[in-house]
RNA sequence: GUCCCCAUCGUCUAGCCCGGCCUAGGACACCUGCCUUUCACGCAGGCGACGGGGGUUCGAAUCCCCCUGGGGACGCCA
């Protein structure tokens, strides 16, 4: 419509770690904003003084750089509209209250929070919703007095009429709801603290937010907040409330469903680029239907036209097989770094600078991982064929194959050459076991799978073409969990 | 309970605004087959949905109404 600079917000309240339904939020905030070429501002909500810690802000500000979001203005950002932590804000709500109580649009109210509580269950028990009956609204002056004189503190209420407010959201459509729905409501505490309709309203304005994209559950807020809006005069933005994700049951997705936090995603061995993915997933599609985008291919694509107005449940399977469509696409260097943290944790591979011959090897070790990993930690799992090697722990099915007629003949011939070879050498191990082949006239599975319980200990695994030199590379290495060579391997097995 | 929002495969969704091209397309998951010394990967298939009822129309997944179902909000939390 008009050149209004687009500028748009992402406000966490820090009362814990960053969930995945505010990251949805962040991530539609940030792609528009960069799409749009506007600016993307991040604003603290931490008016609630008993929740909220400095410790979660800092968690907040490194989630959302770890999804690649930077913000124009905002903690350690700067910006001319700040502060931009709403605790640093409260001399800018107390002047606009008070321009409120002074120009008759806000009233004080006495009642107490044990009179209200009351008179809620008291609506509940009827079966009614409760509103404000106004009781302050219209105290005399004397009245109003004798309340001040008991020393009660006056909580401030704003002039609701009965109306419809309606409104246009972007993903919605045409809104309305009736004032009675809500009544006088509560603008400050009487600690002077802003509730969150209010600052809201103040600090978005003041920061000349152009679109308020938020979750569904601030659609039956946005009619309080247009309210002030008028009341001060000050333009409307435009709404756009994107619907819940919810959980595998069908409710909100919350702690209720496990640990939907960034971290513990993060932890689990997502990529942010699969996150991001991810959740834009849930709620938006590409007009072509493309499904593996990262940030900025994401960034070139989005639309706030093409998002849906239904609930998405969450479902991990998916998240795993786009973080799997990422992990496909890194080079082995990439690969190595995301996943080193998990095996320098299992004692795999050693902390700090790497030494070439170790690089040179935990850089082999890509193809395996590709192969066998969704998520980071699964390099673990993936890599259990090079440095786990017991021979007492073998499934039946191994046994069985231990037990076949010609498996001994072939271990032995197996570890007689595999002494005399460089198995680290590219092509060594298939040369080797032609040569069985030839010699003892053994093939197929009864010269394979002896070969492979012999140095492996199981049934199955990954191609031994692959495995056997980084076997034979990695026992000549020092690593924090030495791995058994293939001829200690076969040795073992005889002697167990 | 009241108000608001929503409703296509098990899940995410395309299609809906501008009715016919939809015997409803894709992806994940699942199943089968192929590839392979095995597992995994990969590849090829398969299973599988317009919540119900009324309209409107020559024609409805698409438009309207009702019902049902689900979710959200009803705080001196954000």
């Amino acid at each position: 419509m008009e050149s209004t600079p687009v500028r748009v917000r992402f406000a966490p309240s820090p009362t814990g770690h960053l969930h995945l339904g505010n990251v949805r939020t962040a991530l539609f905030n940030w792609l528009f904003a960069r799409r749009e070429g506007g600016t993307f501002i991040l604003r603290i909500e931490d008016t609630d003084a008993e929740r909220s810690t400095q410790a979660s802000v800092d968690s907040v500000l490194e989630d959302l750089r770890w999804l690649g979001f930077d913000w124009d203005e905002g903690p350690e950002a700067g910006g001319s509209y700040g502060p931009y932590r709403q605790t640093e804000r409260y001399g800018l709500y107390s002047r606009y209250a008070k321009q409120l109580l002074d120009e008759g649009k806000a009233y004080r109210c006495y009642c107490t929070q044990e009179e209200l509580d009351a008179q809620r269950q008291a609506a509940r028990d009827a079966g009614r919703p409760f509103i404000y009956p106004g009781t302050c609204r219209f105290l005399t002056e004397k009245e109003r007095q004798e309340r001040e004189e008991k020393g009660i503190k006056p909580a401030l209420r704003l002039k609701v009429q009965p109306k419809t407010v309606a409104f246009r959201d972007i993903v919605r459509g045409p809104v309305s709801i009736h004032t009675n729905a809500f009544g006088d409501w509560i603008l400050v505490r009487p600690d002077g603290s802003p509730t969150y309709n209010f600052a809201v309203v103040v600090d978005d304005s003041l920061m000349k937010i152009s679109h308020v994209i938020r979750g569904e559950d601030h659609l039956s807020n946005t009619p309080k907040q247009i309210l002030l809006y008028e009341a001060f005069g000050f333009p409307l933005p435009q709404f756009a409330h994107l619907s819940m994700i919810l959980g595998p049951d069908g409710s909100k997705l919350s702690k209720r469903h496990g640990d939907v936090s960034v971290d513990a995603f993060r932890e689990k061995g997502f990529l942010p680029q699969a996150l991001d993915n991810g959740l834009a997933l849930l709620g938006w599609s590409d007009p072509d239907g493309i499904e593996v985008f990262d940030l900025s291919a994401l960034m070139g694509r989005f639309g706030l036209d093409r998002v849906n107005k239904a609930a998405a449940v969450f479902d991990a399977a998916k998240f795993r097989h786009l973080n799997r469509e990422h992990l496909k696409k890194m080079s082995e260097e990439e690969l190595l770094a995301v996943t080193r943290p998990y095996l320098e944790r299992a004692s795999r591979l050693p902390e700090g600078e790497l030494n070439p011959e170790v690089k040179a090897w935990a850089l082999s070790l890509a193809p395996l991982l590709r192969e066998r990993m969704e998520v980071l930690s699964d390099a673990v799992s993936a890599t259990d064929p090079l440095f786990v090697f017991d021979p007492a722990s073998m499934d039946d099915e191994a046994r069985a194959i231990l037990a076949e007629p010609d498996a001994s003949r072939v271990i032995k011939a197996f570890l007689a050459k595999a002494k005399q070879a460089d198995l680290a050498r590219p092509g060594a191990y298939r040369a080797l076991v032609l040569e069985i082949k030839d010699e003892l006239k053994v093939k197929g599975k009864a010269l394979f799978h002896p070969i492979r319980v012999a140095l492996t200990c199981a049934a199955s695994g990954p191609e031994l073409e692959m495995l056997v030199p980084m076997l034979a590379a990695g026992a000549r290495l020092s690593l924090p969990t030495p791995i058994l060579g293939p001829v200690e391997r076969c040795e073992r097995i005889f002697s167990t």
